[in-house]
Formats: C-alpha cells, structure tokens, sequence
DNA sequence: TATAATCGCGTTAGCGCTAACGTAATCCTC
DNA sequence: GAGGATTACGTTAGCGCTAACGCGATTATA
C-alpha cells in the first residue's frame, strides 16, 4: 500500500496477532491455525510486507541467501553455469552471491570466510581448486554444501558429478579408432576433481586401445585461452609426432587450435584436436572444436536444486552422473 | 585465536573500552584516541574480531555488500565486465551480489527490489533494459547508483560510459571508405542506451559518407547469436543488396555470421560484417570478426571504482568517456 | 476420568551492531 | 578567565526478526 517498509509488528497490529504468529506464516512454520494463517498472508501482501533477509539472518544466524564459489567466471562454461544456477535459485525466490576464486586457492579460502561471515549456511562449489583436506573442511563449515566435480565426498555434502571418465574415453577411442597414434592430454589443475577424473579416462582410453601411456605426452595447462596456447609449445617440444589432443576444457583447447596454428601444424591433417564442455563458441571457432558436451544449464540446475532441497529439509538423492556425449566437428576431422 | 566467532563486546572487554569505542575503530570513523585506537585494533587482530556484517546492516541500515546488475551473464561482455568489478571490489573488502536479469525489465526490476531487501545501498547496473522513467526511479532509490552505459543522468546518478557513438562511426566510415554501399545495423534493445548511441553513430557515420539513411536497413535483434542468425532473415528479405552488417555487439555479429552463412552469402566478399565489444572469441570464430574494441576489464573497474569512491565519500568524476578502438579482421576484409 | 500429548498461540530475550545523545575533560578566543 | 567549541569517550535504545519457552485449550490414551 505505502511507500513505507513494513515490519513483522504492523502486520501483527493489523491482523490482531502476535509477532510470532505472523514469522511463523511467513516462514512456512507450524503452529498456526489454518484460518490464522490464511488471514496472516492475505494482510503482508495486501500491505506489501516483506521480511527482511538482514534481520532474518541475525535473528537465525542463518542467511536467506546463498553463495556459488567458482574459479572462472571468464570462462562461458562457469557463467553458464551460474547463470542456470542463479536462475533456478531465483525461481524460489533466493538470493545467490556468486564469488570467483580467480582460479586461485588463496581466494577460494577468502570466499568460504567471506560467505561464513555473511552467515551463508548453502553453497555451490563448482571445480573446486582446493586440496581435498581443505575443502573437505571448507564444506564442512557450511550447512549445505554442494560441490560439483569434486572428488571429495562424505557426509553432509551433496555431489554433483559429470561422468569425465565416460566422456574423455569416449574421445581417446574415437582418436585412436580414427589411427591416430600419439595422442596428447593437456589436463586441468591439480586439485580439479574433473581433472583427474579426466585424466583417468584418457589413460583408460589408451589402455582399451592398446597404446601404451606416454608421460611424456601429459601437460598440465592453466584452463584458458592462453594456458592451452603454452602447452602446445610444451608438447612439441617433448614429442614432434603428436597426431591428437584432448584438452581439458573447450577454452583451452581453443588455445591449442591457435597453439598448433601457429606451430605450422595443421588441423585435423597433422592434429586432431579435442576439447570439454561443448561451450557455443566451440562450434563456432575455425576449425570448429569437436568437444565432449556437458549439459551446462542442466549441471547447474542440478546443482541448485540439491542446494535448495537440503535447505529446505528434503534428503538429497545423488541421482545418475550427467552423461557427456561426443560431438564432432572438424577439428577431430569428423 | 580460537575458533569461536569473537563480538565487538569480547573486543570492548579486552580492551577496555566501550563498545562504541570498538565500532568507531572498526570503521574508521573519528572519536577515537590514536592511542585508542591502535591498541583496540591490535586486540582486534590478535583475536581474530571480524565485524557481523548482517549485524551491521541491520543496525545501520546498510549493508556492506554491493550488487551488479546485468542483463545477460552468459554474454562474455558482461561476465569479464563483472569479473572486473568484483575484483575491484575484492580489493577493497567488498563482497558483490551479482545479479542477472536475463534481458528481462520485469526481472531487472525484481533485482533491485531484491537488494534494496538486503539493504544493498551501491549497484553498478550494467546496460539497464528499463525505460529512463523507470531507471531512474530506481537508481533513486539507492545511496549510490552507478549506471554503465546508460542515457540516464541525473545528481547523485554516476555514469561510467563508452563512447559507442564515436565507434560505430569508425566502423561505418571504414565500410563506405572501402566501397560499401547498403550497410545495414543491426541494433540491440530499444531501451538500451548503447543500442540508441550506437544507433545514432550509425546514422552520423552515414551522413558523414553522403549516404541516406534507409530505415529498412534497420533492424532490431535480441543481443544474442540467435537474435543475430534471426536478423539476417529480416534483413534480407527487405533488401537483397546489402553489403555489409554491423551489429550491436560481437555474439549478435557471431549470429549475423553463421546467419549469412546459412543464406549462402560470402563473408567479406558479399557482406561485411563488424561487431562491437572486442570479446576473446571475436578472433577466433570463422572468418575472424572484425569489431570495435571495448577494454572490457577497464569498463568493470571504472565503474566498480566510482561506486567505491561514491561510498567512502569522495566526489565523482565522470572522467572521459572510454574510447572504443575498430580492429579489423576477416569479416570486414580488412 | 485422570493423564498425557498436541495444538495454537503469546511473551521474553536476545542476534551483533550502530545512531543518537550524554558527559567530562581539554582547548581556544577575546 | 568565563563561555563556547572541541575531543574522546560512554550510555541507551533500538534495527527487525526468531529461538526458546510458556500456557491454556482441545484432543488422544489408558
């Protein structure tokens, strides 16, 4: 009706109930009569109330909002992912802090004490960059945490996983079905649950494929642009005759397109080169990226809704990885 | 010290000193001793006292976070825009609510109704898609708005801009400097004060090269690649001699690329086409995209600083407009 | 029918901080 | 050297909400 903010006591006076009455109504709490709360609701949203979350969050110790925690929001696949994130959370009508870690450890910590000081009880974690110890004990400081593609697991935390390994064995058969012999990885942080998992399937893909793993045909790339750029200087350096590459992620096998172009290499004649996540641009650069799709929105959809259903007292089912399908274009010479 | 969450009174007891004492320390706020204030900061570390800042917002009626407002997170313009900015903000010990409206006025409004709930006093608001009306009634409504290419002016209002106008010009004069003669433009949302002063370069850069202006060479597009392949259709059903397409920005440039792709013309030989932002995949798409670079990262901070400075009192200075910069590649046959 | 359990609500006491005002001491100023 | 201004604090009263407990009335349980 007015301009003016309302609190719990106007809505109160008006409907002739106690404080009490009105913040369990607002809050979905038992204790209410069904007429009371009926007529509770009707007279906040005819007078426009709101709680407010600030008040809230002292009163409970517990903030209405929620955080997302993710390396690179440069990077298409984070912002997507936190685009359907946000947007699923939004849906229920919450709140969500995305923080970016800068792909650095020392800011990921920063963000959880951040988030912890907002009295933040849910997060979302997306490829964590933090040594399983530490997250484990990071996740642990909040009520509800969600980690996607993580490999730590335990009580108390809800996973949320692509099935890397399916996914890159999927295209290390595909390669070497195709007869390429001498097939690279440029692999993702350390600490990256994806990562590993990742790299675990290349090397169960070359095993099925009867080729022995070669170290010496293993980098390890910061997951950008310029990172893939680096590790093609890397590997020609170690191993002249490699004929693919699997990177971690489409962004940096973007730069390993540009990595290879400038290496006078050509792409697929000499390299085949494949990439993770299927972001829009990789169909859409010269040549275009055959990529491991993953269904971005679906994986941070996903995501919040376990985040959302904790919170809101419901058992997290972990459900079946997303499965990540191949896609080919030219740059496998598909 | 301990893993217990101290308060201001811990930090007044140890000290002793009263409670204001300790507040007015933590923010730096007069009245305090410089003895005084040395030792409760000290005590204040030893312990490891951070401030509630939901505390803080409830009693002080403002909260310490900021927020950021943007139509479209999976854009990477917006996304390397708000990466800057909240790092900017990092800096400085901020935490940032990102927001995204999804293109969407009803939802760009929700947003700021949401911060205002969280008692959010700061936003940087990134190519507003609400009528000025509107707008600016918003931007009223908090302490301190900062509004990234908006027509919207006001006190109190901070603008942090581009200089589009001038950029587009560049881009047109190019194209009829090299012979074009039916160059269409495609624009962005009708609300957006970019799209209209990218408008307006378009029609000055026209004028400039003694060509009319043909209102069926202009189209309207949502800013995204789909809204880019979609113009195409329009654009050619109401002139088949068009030969050359600049585009509000670089993903609807990417869309006006694979749309003239899919109508069989050749990109540069039939058609030119030039975007504008300048975002990391404009160089790598096929054929590479000619555009007018924005320092997208400088944008962020620009705007995050003046929301900064705005907050801790000091005076804002609009300080020149950035200057856009055309980069040829491919598209145009630069 | 006595007893307990439940329901529907109210009362009280904060959550951790700051705004606003109070006060005693020191400092000018003419 | 009286009166006003200034400095360096302290005290009080909330900000708007919820946790925890209280209490009478109704409904199961034995």
């Amino acid at each position: 009706m007015s301009k003016e903010r309302h609190t719990v006591e106007d809505v109160a006076r008006e409907a002739g109930v106690s404080l009490m009455t009105v913040s369990r109504t607002m809050n979905g709490r038992p204790g209410v009569g069904e007429e009371t709360r009926r007529r509770v609701l009707e007279i906040a949203a005819r007078m426009g109330y709101r709680p407010s979350p600030v008040a809230r969050g002292l009163a409970s110790r517990r903030a209405s909002s929620l955080g997302i925690v993710l390396p690179d929001l440069a990077n298409p696949f984070f912002s997507i992912l936190a685009k359907a994130a946000v947007d699923e959370a939004r849906g229920r009508g919450v709140n969500v802090f995305i923080i970016n870690t800068d792909e650095r450890p020392s800011l990921e910590r920063a963000a959880y004490a951040s988030l912890r000081e907002e009295r933040i009880a849910g997060v979302v974690v997306a490829a964590s960059r933090l040594p399983a110890r530490h997250l484990r004990e990071e996740a642990a400081s909040f009520d509800w945490p969600v980690l996607v593609n993580s490999l730590v697991t335990g009580a108390g935390i809800a996973n949320v996983d692509v099935d890397d390994e399916a996914g890159i064995f999927e295209a290390v058969s595909h390669l070497l079905g195709a007869g390429r012999r001498h097939v690279a990885f440029v692999a993702g942080p350390r600490e990256s649950g994806s990562a590993r998992r990742r790299v675990a399937g290349y090397k169960a893909g070359l095993a099925a494929g009867g080729i022995a793993f070669d170290p010496e045909l293993l980098v390890r790339a910061k997951p950008d642009i310029e990172g893939g750029m680096r590790s093609v200087v890397a590997l020609l350096s170690r191993e002249r005759r490699i004929d693919a590459v699997i990177a971690h992620n489409d962004i940096t096998a973007i730069g390993v397109l540009r990595g290879l172009e400038a290496a006078g290499r050509g792409i697929p004649s000499d390299v085949a080169v494949i990439g993770v996540d299927d972001i829009p641009y990789a169909a859409l650069v010269r040549p275009s990226l055959s990529t491991v799709r993953i269904d971005i929105p679906e994986l941070g959809r996903r995501a919040m809704a376990a985040l959302l259903d904790l919170r809101d007292g419901k058992v997290f089912e972990p459900g079946p990885c997303l499965r990540p399908e191949l896609v080919l274009r030219e740059s496998s010479g598909g």
